[in-house]
DNA sequence: GTTTACCATGCATAAAATTCATGGAGCAAT
DNA sequence: ATTGCTCCATGAATTTTATGCATGGTAAAC
């Protein structure tokens, strides 16, 4: 293949369609000399002139009037393949269950912003899980889950440990209740499924019978924020807690931990392995969601 | 219009296709460090990697994937656009009546193709004349015309001018005949119609009458070849016998010349006078059959 | 463990693009 | 005609860019 001055023909185009070498020149921020130039080296290469030069104005010769559309058209079927692609790099939807989402992302989220400000990053908040990223809804997900799909690069961030907690203001001068206390309060389920409950009064070696008094909720972040209002005793996953424990919203109970068989991750599809963003906001969740710290060169667990 | 940087995509699309800097070095003409630092300055351009760089081998991104196609089809668009155009540069259709083309092109169209060994110059050879080179079987043409079509460039190379001529075998032994004697031998018409004798008889003066022995030919170039093989006396337009008269092969008989109100002209479309291979066999032409020396800078008369 | 095949990179050099300043040609208006 | 104006062309110097060379590093294969 054998190709003419690529340079040149850019300034072609802008000179063709100006109709002037000066005004070509000013739009490609160059002097009208450099224009001149450019366009005797692209005449040289095809041996034929590409304009006439008139006192009046400039014009294409036919030679010039064949190759220009061409020179558009691949030009902007460039330019369009160049901006699908930044714009790959400059945008990173991310993916969290509403639980992770308010809890996890949102309070550190202006953190990540600040430090890639260029980076037009979204929170993408769905319940569910397309696994295979089918849906080209999001780049990078944070999921809970146990088994692995292969395409998918799974960063483990951390083991779901349930511990149970609740609002100081629910005991008022009271003393905090023992596990054997707990029925006497307001039990809050973190999914309408009694797994969580149930699964912890077995690990402490306790029967709590079906006459307690619950309420369920559709989310892990619903059921703390109705604890912490002092609705009743929850089971909050530990990671989404720290800060209502630390400013005493919540009261932790036990110390007894249902660990569960299944973790968080941070799930991306191998193909975008590669794009910055995804490298970035990866690196970034490594370091602050995972309980171990990040491997030296931040690979793939 | 942003583009990336244009010579970093050839190499890219070059790089893309072998799968291997080094090889795209190779075809290039270039050191695999040339290559390496291209990729590196489209990479940087767009923020984000092309290849995956592997011991075993090279692979593209996602993004590259999707940058290929688009660069492979704009460039073979400029080279198809670029081939077009470079070959009418190199190509050159001369069209000329059969007379023409015999009797002055053909005698010095080596000297023409020697001078422009670069040029495919080929002569076409038509009866009738496509007054707006609509056809576009050919690029210039040697015509004798009288009116003038817009669109189109004439150069006037000489006036048509008849005088007789015939074989010197033709009168062997016998003293060469006047104007009167003519008619004892037989006239040949360089064309269907019995405009030049005629004419040419009315100059002289005189009135041939209708009994006189004719033979008419196609074409100016056939009468005189006749002519030259002893076959009778024809009208011969000036410049065609120049060598025939050198060389003896032919004798003038009169100096008596019908001079018609037509010229010849070389003639090709305004749309065509920037092309080097017109502008080359203009001027050439120009200096060889024209009866008056061209003007310096070679400009339509 | 050693070899091998690649790509990356610092540094020197070659090549190309660009600017600046100036010249020249064609039009238009006086 | 003459003058002025607007463009494009061009010589020479300079800056920028590309390239080569030699070397280093890494991961796979033997």
């Amino acid at each position: 293949m054998k190709l003419p001055p690529l340079n040149a023909l850019r300034v072609f185009l802008v000179a063709a369609e100006h109709h002037s070498f000066t005004k070509a020149g000013e739009t490609l921020h160059l002097t009208q000399g450099a224009v001149s130039r450019h366009i005797q080296t692209l005449e040289a290469h095809y041996g034929l002139p590409l304009f006439v030069r008139q006192a009046r104005g400039l014009t294409l010769t036919p030679e010039g009037v064949a190759l220009f559309p061409a020179v558009r058209d691949a030009f902007s079927r460039i330019e369009a393949a160049s901006e699908a692609i930044s714009r790959r790099s400059r945008e990173l939807r991310v993916k969290a269950s509403p639980s992770i989402a308010s809890r996890w992302v949102l309070p550190r989220f202006t953190q990540f912003r600040n430090r890639y400000p260029d980076l037009m990053v979204s929170l993408v908040t769905v319940t569910g899980f397309d696994p295979n990223f089918k849906s080209r809804e999001y780049d990078i997900s944070f999921q809970a889950c146990e088994t692995q799909e292969p395409g998918l690069i799974y960063h483990r961030l951390r083991g779901a440990r349930f511990v149970p907690v609740a609002s100081p203001d629910l005991f008022k001068d009271k003393p905090r209740p023992t596990m054997a206390q707990f029925m006497e309060y307001p039990l809050l389920h973190p999914s309408h499924e009694d797994q969580f409950w149930s699964q912890w009064f077995a690990l402490s070696g306790m029967n709590p019978g079906n006459s307690i008094e619950a309420y369920a909720f559709d989310t892990l972040d619903l059921a703390i924020t109705a604890a912490s209002r002092g609705m009743g005793i929850t089971l909050a996953e530990e990671s989404m807690i720290a800060d209502d424990l630390a400013n005493g919203t919540l009261v932790q109970l036990s110390d007894v931990a249902l660990v569960t068989s299944w973790a968080y991750y941070l799930i991306y599809p191998q193909e975008l392995a590669t794009l910055p963003s995804v490298i970035a906001f990866r690196d970034w969740a490594l370091a602050e969601f995972s309980d171990t710290p990040p491997a030296p060169a931040s690979r793939a667990q």
